[in-house]
DNA sequence: ATGAAAGCGCTAACAA
DNA sequence: TTGTTAGCGCTTTCAT
């Protein structure tokens, strides 16, 4: 930190008429040295600058804010994690969006909302202009934020594509859960493993539905069948564990031996099973789980994961947020990323 | 939310003087009737009342604050939690945080900074009257936040005791590590466990000295010896693995048994050393973690953990702020509370 | 109990 | 290139 300025103790803060007085310009000409440099003299801007530095002179935001109508602030509805699975995601991608929307001198305020009404906050947020736009995170099938803030003609982009309305023209970005799937799938091909089950979430989910769907293509380009393979569950160990027992008992003409995940709790709870039965993750049993949470990396043996670009997720989310709200036209509604697939060794076979 | 109001589509936001001239009033009655409602006769507050809820009203924040000079904002920087450990805190904590400051119309503000440098965003916040105040979580020895806030009259509290100077004035709450520690301790000499090892991190951590001496006065009041019984590793998973093989190696007159750990990674890797020995936690081995973080959870079968009360932490947190944001006199300096512990099967013997 | 005036600190628009 | 004027929306003070 630049600690060129006298202000260590508290004193009167000092304000635009602070510095024009202490430099013998205008309150005006101080202003433009901060939003408009070029428009001073060279001289007069290094004077300026000068004071401002020496004073610590730093512009008051609320003052701009009523001036200009912009708060630099993005609002962000922060749900918690459900506690018990290891979905730890929200935690990175936060800071990756803090550190983002950082470098155009934004901030992220938080706000909180009762769960079961998913608009609290927003509204409130938006008639007192206290940010400039929303990032919105849980975008699954039949959240209604998106329509509402569009309606209001509120700035925001999301993070989630719009499943239910795939027409729907507002900003969004999206990681890629078809690629997720397919990738797990293809690497467990490539571990030589015949018969790969796919452990995924209710059929309601369309996350689910998504990531399961590049499971099934990944297979049918193998010339391979789904058939009894794939498995719908609740997001838990436990469920996970037992279904994982019910799948490894069925002996066909090839034992199943893969398995892709809808999440990293279910592939714990698979490896959970393993230990139960003496299998060797790795050797015996190939698992792959899904958003390479803490839980992944820590688990004995290491559990392989498709892993979300949050960071580039957070970069793209705040690049399209800044045409939002510089009413640029937006070529591309919608940015998809791509996962990546962080291997342990629960999926080597070595 | 009440739907009252029309605005679903954008318009112009209305304001004071949109409700007063709708209400017949002026201005001024129109901001009585929102700070100071008593002042108002019952009928007129009633009708100025009705426009508010029929526009959807809500003050501007920008003029509020910079009349006030308040924003209702706090402060916190947001460090991203290091991969590889469990140490998931954060999440649950900012949760907490966000719903408490939100019974009090305040909101929080994340920021960053170059880790490197541990005052960066404070200091440019505070003289562009950015935040109220803050709230400063990573008080290990020796970071200058809290001294450098004290300099310059900023309101803050710390989630941590100020450990270098036990005379610091400044407000602040913690978490007894040291109650945790025993708990731990004493649950597995419940148990059964004879010789019960330390697995914690490196000397210079204060925090985790402190849970430490848990382990050491629970032995203590046990008449225990603690000879060669306490480990100093860094905290990860592997170099936990090898330390707890190291100690399960080591056989005197007992072996040793039980094993308190500074944290859910250290635990995790008892838990792995265990795995690959034949060991059963619980019934061969009793392990203890810290911070009952999602590893703990979700790890087979089960890892007991000490888990701090985070959502009280943040209650007591912006009780404490609200007390020194009004100037009024703070009784205590330092608010400590107690974790609890949360038993799984790792250390059930049953 | 209500209203009028002033001003928080800043920047947009215009004048010099 | 620099200065002047006005006003963003609110609350504090004082008058009625």
């Amino acid at each position: 930190m630049t600690e060129t300025h006298d202000r260590q103790a508290g004193g009167p803060v000092p304000t635009l008429a602070t510095v024009a007085g202490e430099a013998g310009v205008s309150r005006q000409t101080v202003s433009n040295a901060l939003n408009n440099p070029e428009l001073l003299k060279a001289d007069t801007l290094e004077r300026v600058q000068a004071v401002i530095d020496k004073l610590g002179y730093t512009p008051n935001r609320a003052a701009r804010q009523l001036r200009t109508r912009s708060s630099h602030l993005i609002g962000l509805r922060f749900e918690q994690a459900e506690e018990g699975t290891s979905n730890a995601l929200m935690d990175r991608f936060l800071h990756s969006l803090v550190e983002t929307t950082a470098r155009t001198g934004h901030h992220v305020l938080l706000f909180s909302g009762d769960p079961s009404d998913p608009l609290e906050g927003y509204d409130e947020l938006l008639r007192s202009t206290a940010v400039d736009a929303f990032v919105v995170t849980d975008t699954y099938a039949g959240t209604p934020q998106a329509g509402f803030l569009q309606r209001r003609g509120a700035p925001f982009v999301t993070f989630g594509r719009p499943w239910d309305d795939p027409a729907a023209d507002h900003a969004w970005v999206d990681v890629d859960g078809a690629a997720g799937g397919r990738l797990a799938t293809e690497h467990l091909i490539e571990q030589g493993h015949e018969r790969i089950a796919w452990l995924g979430w209710e059929k309601s989910s369309r996350i689910g539905e998504d990531r399961r769907s590049g499971w099934t293509g990944a297979l049918h380009d193998a010339n391979r069948d789904t058939f009894g393979l794939g498995v719908r569950i609740t997001d838990n160990v436990d469920a996970a564990r037992m279904a994982a027992h019910s799948l490894l008992d069925d002996t066909g003409p090839h034992r199943i031996t893969g398995f892709a995940c809808a999440s990293d709790t279910i592939g714990i709870g698979v490896l959970h099973a393993c230990a139960e039965r003496g299998l060797r993750p790795g050797a015996d049993v190939g698992v792959v789980g899904f958003d390479d949470s803490l839980g992944a990396q820590v688990i004995w043996p290491g559990l392989t994961s498709v892993r979300q670009p949050l960071e580039q997720v957070a970069v793209e989310l705040v690049a399209i947020l800044h045409q939002v709200l510089s009413h640029k036209p937006i070529e591309d509604h919608g940015k998809m990323l791509t996962p990546s697939l962080v291997v342990r060794r629960s999926s080597m076979r070595q």
